[in-house]
This record gives C-alpha cells, sequence and structure tokens, in this order.
DNA sequence: CACGTTTTTGACCGCTTGGTAAACTTTACA
DNA sequence: TGTAAAGTTTACCAAGCGGTCAAAAACGTG
C-alpha cells in the first residue's frame, strides 16, 4: 500500500493551524465570493466570475476550497453566524416597546450595510435551504423558541398584546430584509429622487409606528 | 435576394392567431417552466428540465419558445399580471380597517396557492429584475402612486394613523409573501406540528392584529 | 545561494448546457 | 386520399462549466 499523499493539499483537513497568509487569502476569496453568490446565486455564479473578483486564477480558488459548494458552505456558515446575531440580545427583563424597537432598528441597519448577506440567505432560503436545513431546525429554531418564551412573558405582564410571538419575530424579519432583498423593487416604486439614508430613516419610523401600535397595549387597552 | 424562409417558424411572428393547439401547448409549456424555474431560478433552471416536465422534448420547447430566455420572460410576464391583481380593489370610498384586512387576506392567500409564483417573482428581483424593471418603474409604480393617494385621504379624513403610505404596502408585500418566499425557514422553525391550513390561520390572525392595531387610530387617538 | 515546501497558473478533460439541422410524423383540408 | 403545412424528434454542435494535473513561480530557511 501507498502512503497517502493527499495530504499535500494545504486545505485537505490538516491539525496543524493555518497560516496567515492562508487566513487573508481564504478571507480574500470568500469576500469575493459573497460579491457573486449574492448577485447570481448559486447556480448562477461561476468559479471563474469568484477567481477575477478575487484576483486570482481558478485553480487558485480550488486550491484553497475543495469545490464551488465548498466555498458556499462556508460563506454561508459565516453568514448564517452574524445572522442571529441581533436576535440574542432580547432580554426579559427590559421594556418590550425599547427592545422590540431597537431589534427593528438593528435589523434595519444590516439591511442596509449588508444587503449582500442578506440577499446571499434569500437566495439559499428560497432554492429550499439546500446546505441550512440543519442549521434552521437546529440553532435558529432554538434561539426562537428561547425568544418566544420571552414575548409570552412579557405578554403575561400585560406589556404586550397576546400575538403569536412567532409569527412576531417573522414579521420582522420580513419587514426588515424586505430593503435589501427587494431593493430594486424599493427603489423602482419609490423613484429615484431620495437618497439611501432618507429612504432608511422612512422606513425606520414607519416600522417602528406600526409595530409599537400594533404590539403595545394602549391606554385604550388590547 | 431572397424571400425570407424565416416566417417558417410559427412563433416569429405571425400576424395571424394562434391555434388552440399552440395556445395549449404554449400553456403547458408556461406551466411546467413555472415549477422549473421558481423551483431552480433561471440560471439553475434547463431547458431539458421543462420539456421533461412538460412531457416533450427540448427542441419541441424551442420550437414554441425562441429561447430559454423567452419562456421565462413570457413567464414573468404571465405572472406579473396576477401578482398586481389584489392591490388593484383598493378603494377610497371604503372602510379602511376592512379594506387593509381584506388585502392581507387575499395577499396571504396567494402566498399560500400560488408559491411557485411568488418565488419566482422574488427569484427575479433578488437576481436584479432583469426582465422586469420597466414593470415595476411603469405599471407598478403607477398603480403604487394611485392607492398613496388613497391612502393619505383615509388619512386625511382621521380614519388611519399617519404613516407612510409606501412603506405601508412595503409591509404588506413583505409580510405575506415571506409565507411563500421562506416557507422552509417557517417550517422548520414552526416545526411540523402544525398543519399548513392551521399555520395560514395563525398568521391571518396575527397580521391583522398587528396591522389593525397599528394603523388604525383607538380611542386613544393616534 | 541551494533546496524543500507552499503557492500559483496555463493547459486540459469530461460533462452539461442552450440552441440548430434535418428528417420523420401528424394534421388540416382540398 | 393526396399533399402541403405544422408539429415533433433524434442527432449533433459549440460554448461554458467544475475540476484536475503537472510544471512553474515564490517563499522560507539552512
Amino acid at each position: 500500500m501507498r502512503a497517502m499523499e493527499v495530504e499535500m493539499t494545504p486545505r485537505a483537513g490538516r491539525t496543524q493551524r493555518r497560516t496567515r497568509i492562508q487566513e487573508a487569502k481564504e478571507e480574500l476569496i470568500l469576500e469575493a465570493a459573497l460579491d457573486v453568490f449574492s448577485a447570481n446565486g448559486f447556480r448562477g455564479a461561476t468559479v471563474d466570475q469568484i477567481a477575477e473578483a478575487a484576483g486570482m486564477s481558478k485553480p487558485n480558488v480550488l486550491y484553497y476550497f475543495r469545490s464551488k459548494e465548498a466555498v458556499f458552505a462556508a460563506l454561508v456558515a459565516r453568514v448564517m453566524d452574524i445572522w442571529l446575531d441581533p436576535l440574542r440580545v432580547f432580554d426579559v427583563e427590559k421594556d418590550p416597546a425599547s427592545e422590540i424597537r431597537s431589534y427593528i432598528r438593528r435589523k434595519l441597519e444590516m439591511a442596509r450595510d449588508f444587503p449582500r448577506e442578506s440577499r446571499l440567505f434569500a437566495n439559499e432560503v428560497l432554492q429550499g435551504a439546500p446546505n441550512t436545513e440543519a442549521f434552521l431546525k437546529g440553532e435558529l429554531k432554538d434561539l426562537v423558541d428561547e425568544k418566544a418564551k420571552v414575548i409570552r412573558a412579557w405578554q403575561a405582564a400585560g406589556k404586550l398584546r397576546k400575538v403569536d410571538p412567532y409569527h412576531l419575530i417573522f414579521s420582522i424579519w420580513a419587514t426588515t430584509q424586505h430593503y435589501a432583498d427587494f431593493d430594486v423593487q424599493v427603489r423602482a416604486v419609490l423613484g429615484e429622487g431620495l437618497s439611501g439614508e432618507g429612504r432608511f430613516e422612512d422606513a425606520a419610523r414607519y416600522l417602528e409606528a406600526l409595530f409599537i401600535n400594533g404590539l403595545i397595549p394602549g391606554r385604550d387597552g388590547a
């Protein structure tokens, strides 16, 4: 039997740590891949496009990642993390009105500042989440279940209207991510008259009004 | 100069009307294409897949449509029409609460009954709306502008909170279409415990509560 | 500067894809 | 029933694709 020459490939699963250069190059590739995948979807993106966007040749990309799928998987894994982050802060002890308000703000900021990440995720889910099912049913579901309890506690304390907590969360996701995922449509309908910053502030003001009035019991009760 | 044999191809732009058979076959192809495109996106779909789903050979599909793009364009054009429909009914004379309520219902029903159409549209917009820009900036924008006036009239009459009409419409689109476009995610988070019908009713109840409480001034005023 | 290792690339392979050519089959109708 | 048009298919092509290979370039270290 031969000795295994497989280990020649650096990315084939070394125990040894990655060097600075490797980490930098992988970062470069993932950044380029985010551009290409979010703009064209998985099937629409080509390794050549990623390579060109990263300023290197195609085989060089495949030197750091075993396949196109591996690039995508690595990218999705990284994006999922940022994606979950804002939801984690939801805190029972605090005031639901301000918590919801700042959650909307945060998500809206992310739609503005990281539209490619949002679109990548949208694309993935739209195609049936072939790379993400485990994440959705695991980490994501667990976190949402936990936050649903927080919402129910607020409701039990009379601080929040008694609506379904899950659909509440869905509606915040939907409305905020809409501005990243459907950006072209939003621009087309609003016209080019308003700057990005103006659109952002209008959206924030509207969504806060909708959710606060919609969810927080007023003097007239639920 | 030769006479033009181009006209041999039936779909090349006859003045004469399409026959029953042609219409039926085109319908068959578009139905199959809706399946394939909505599940895989434009680049992810192949003419062969469409042909197989339509029960015919690839060249036969290309006999009725000049190219893959032509199939897609025809499909998008048709879907746009259904898509716009629910918004048209918005009526100044009627009560905003019931109008908004029934608009949400209608859009939610469409997300449930025509998820493929919704996903096709989402896919298209997500990719930058290469086939749809004219529609978005034309027909769609015009209709939304018109309905924004209706909303402003309601607001002037004190029947509706004074929020941005455009973002109001966006938020209804976003929340309702979310259930078609992000179906996998919704299912993953909610778990398989609930039937489709149950999910639908929960979503409808929640969204009505959110939008009615959020938009209609209560006894405590705006 | 010599030499083993890591990184990079041009050339290439096999497969899939959108689309075409041409022949065969069915249909419409005189 | 004969025949021209419409409809359908098999075979095929050229281009684009993901991925491999082997050799060259760059790098680190004695």
